[in-house]
DNA sequence: ATTTTATTGCAACTATATTGCAATAATACA
DNA sequence: TGTATTATTGCAATATAGTTGCAATAAAAT
């Protein structure tokens, strides 16, 4: 594996997934940063994140693509089957704890899955 | 619901889904289109079907909307829980027979789901 | 202190999808 | 059948998410 550098950047974006309640995506994360960074860099820190296993995401009805930390993922496989809700109102997209059990298939190797339910969370209901 | 009128672009978009052995992106029955047709002719064609339920979408890991006929759909809830495949080659996205078991939750009203699996199919293996 | 090269910024660009508005045509109905 | 209504379509412009190439910067190895 490529070597890595240790960055404020890069810890900045650790730092807001960790903070966050629910995943969040690429802008929303851009404008958490405290300092100014470039859109381009958020995503390359992403999507090294993403490769070593530090991060996973799902992408949503919408087409964005969602970040959160990996807790209880199984990286080693890449399986981050935890079901993920997005709400249609707010669009926010959170990682359940509850976990969906990976069928073995013939003709495909699996090799990530993203389960994504999709409807109204409690608080644009209310 | 809204009145619909019958219409030859309709149909062929049907045909092509039909015909298909997997989901189809936007552009891909655009291009499988034996006649002249705008995209966002396509794109609000799919809408509509979508809408009356005759048609499902995913979307695939790589933010792009897959469209399949529905056929074992729960189309009453909205409900197309069986699982998808994606292939990481050749980005092509399958239907599957196996269906999930959605959960009951807390919070959260669920009102479709997106279950996809990623890896690499048997063809791109060979 | 110097070198190496991972990381970042910037600008330009790609791809997917959407919107407003005018033109067309399917259906209802006189 | 002819006319009116309005769903459907086409076109151009726009929005949004993400990517690429290249030069500048800076972490860390020496």
């Amino acid at each position: 594996m490529k070597k890595t550098r240790n960055t404020q950047k890069q810890d900045f974006v650790l730092d807001i997934l960790a903070k966050s309640e629910h995943t969040m995506s690429a802008d929303a994360i851009l404008e958490a940063m405290p300092i100014k960074i470039n859109k381009t860099t958020v995503y390359r820190i992403l999507d090294r994140f993403a490769e070593k296993g530090k991060v996973h995401y799902v992408t949503g009805e919408n087409g964005k693509a969602y970040y959160a930390l990996c807790s209880d993922c199984d990286v080693e496989h890449d399986f981050h089957n935890h079901i993920h809700f997005q709400c249609k109102n707010c669009e926010k997209v959170t990682c359940l704890s509850y976990e969906i059990k990976v069928p073995e298939l013939k003709n495909f190797e699996i090799q990530e899955t993203q389960f994504l339910m999709i409807g109204v969370c409690d608080k644009c209901k209310a």
